[in-house]
DNA sequence: GCCAACGTTGGC
DNA sequence: GCCAACGTTGGC
């Protein structure tokens, strides 16, 4: 099975690369949207993902995290106190699923929103393409491109 | 703060 | 199963 690339947000007011690197490891708990579900439940041991950060600004890529932990169960679907609970989540068939994933690296620099929409090679990212998915797949050459343009300037 | 895009909900 | 209403995301 050969290694695959994902791309993660997540608000840095919330949780930041830096909330990540000084965690070590942390379950990507929270996603409540379907197709970022399932591109959760698809993710490997292994697998290298791109931290892109919304809402912030720049919004943009600032780092790697790798995949620790296979898709189980996010407890807070149920737990009422939680801003993530989902009320019409069953325990014996959960609705929701989260990963654990592991601080690789901090980009020296942001990769910008604008910077990832101007470049030819990442035309078709779907970052560009479909941007509020919150869990996306990112092609092999597209995650070199945007490791490559980190290390630019 | 605005609003476009788009996912979800629920009445019918 | 359609689709209008509604809620959320996230760039600007």
């Amino acid at each position: 099975m050969p290694r695959r690339y994902w791309l993660m947000k997540t608000e840095p007011d919330v949780y930041s690369i830096d909330d990540l690197e000084r965690d070590g490891v942390t379950c990507w708990e929270g996603v409540r949207n379907y197709q970022a579900r399932n591109n959760m439940m698809a993710m490997s041991v292994g697998d290298e993902v791109l931290i892109y950060h919304s809402n912030a600004k720049p919004p943009g890529v600032v780092g790697i995290a790798r995949v620790v932990r296979e898709a189980y169960p996010d407890h807070f679907q149920f737990d009422p106190g939680s801003r993530y609970f989902d009320p019409k989540s069953d325990p014996e068939n959960p609705r929701w699923y989260m990963v654990d994933v592991a601080f690789v690296k901090k980009f020296d620099r942001v990769v910008g929103l604008p910077e990832i929409k101007a470049d030819p090679e990442l035309a078709d990212i779907q970052l560009v393409r479909h941007g509020r998915l919150s869990v996306q797949e990112v092609k092999p050459a597209e995650f070199r491109r945007i490791k490559k343009l980190a290390r630019k300037k």
